[in-house]
DNA sequence: CTGTGTGAAGGCTTTCACAGCC
DNA sequence: GGCTGTGAAAGCCTTCACACAG
């Protein structure tokens, strides 16, 4: 199963049927069918039995998808079973925010460290923001093993920063910055621009 | 020039060329060729110009893009050249962050009034944040002529609220709740959910 | 000769239609 | 009978190839 040939919009829904289904679980619904999920999920059925195709078959016919089962089966994929550790990069407006923001622990992911290049006064949630130093960043992110970084610096500096989260051996970067990032083909970017969406969104309104 | 024909991938991407063409204009170049202005944008230059098509003639064969003519046509096109104003709704963690982030006014929105079905404390840039009261949500839109919200209230409370900002009149909402809102066909929704953007990077890590 | 604008080709995603299993 | 899994068809978007303008 070659990752590179499952297309990224199969991977997005995956994740949004992921949330449907935890939802699921908590109402202590045991079998759903692809209908019903579909339509929680804001899409077609045919298209989320397509998805799922990709990795396999997790459904009874006649019957419908086991909702942990299937929930399991997702999260083994999405790579999301596990506890990944992820660092912090830029704690100015957006990034103090997203720290005090309690999403992503709630999904699997721990922000285990945040830096800035300013001391940054107030701890956020026990959590002390450290000098962006490029030496210790590096030392940090080696020893730690840390592999997704999100990163909420200004955007005259991105580029330089991820330049070094890079040859410190990031893989993936979630980046709030409005700014097209340059990095190697083995490195993943998704970007969040919320101007953008906002700019976006006014294209629709009458 | 009917809006729904235009694909939205189009309209994404003309809000990266702009911001392209602003960096553009700091800097006082005054052309740009297709293939420059793709590559920094992050496309195929073929792209960009299929992409303008949809809206005219914009450039100078054998010459380029004017980086002022083509930065005013596409804020044209795209309904960003007056000032927008938004409300946000759901002043917890994320919203005041919002609040205080100040990337929005930069792109010509201004956050006009925020609500929040607590009271909440602190005042954020001179917004004292008003009691969410149906009506007083319904007439402040309908007076002010609100068309866009920026929507951060916590998940289980996400369609309610949805449901009476539709019927106060919202046309546009930027969802940050990780919930599928249901609204009807002529409301437009754009869904930012960041445990949803981790989730989707890890699955790209080894 | 450079660089835009665009019909046509190619590639990717979604949807359909239905076979296959419970 | 009901619902999943899937090859084939349709639809959509991107890329190519080149005509055409400055």
């Amino acid at each position: 199963m070659l990752k590179t040939e499952i297309p990224r919009k199969t991977i997005y829904r995956l994740s949004i049927f992921q949330r449907c289904l935890q939802r699921l679980k908590e109402n202590k619904v045991e079998t759903v069918s692809s209908e019903a999920l579909a339509k929680a999920a804001g899409v077609k059925s045919t298209q989320l039995r397509k998805d799922l195709t990709h990795f396999g078959q997790f459904g009874t016919r006649g019957l419908g998808y086991n909702v942990a089962g299937l929930s399991g089966a997702i999260a083994e994929v999405l790579g999301s079973s596990r506890l990944q550790p992820v660092i912090l990069v830029g704690v100015g407006n957006l990034g103090s925010a997203l720290l005090r923001y309690g999403g992503f622990q709630k999904e699997g992911f721990e922000i285990v460290a945040a830096f800035d290049s300013h001391p940054v006064p107030a701890r956020v949630k026990g959590l002390k923001t450290s000098l962006l130093n490029s030496t210790e960043l590096t030392k940090f992110i080696r020893e730690q093993n840390i592999k997704m970084v999100i990163l909420t610096v200004p955007a005259q500096y991105a580029q330089e920063v991820v330049n070094e989260l890079v040859a410190a051996g990031i893989q993936a970067i979630l980046n709030f910055s409005p700014v097209v990032l340059e990095v190697p083909k083995n490195i993943i970017v998704n970007n969040v621009d919320l101007a953008m969406e906002l700019e976006n969104l006014s294209y629709f309104i009458r």
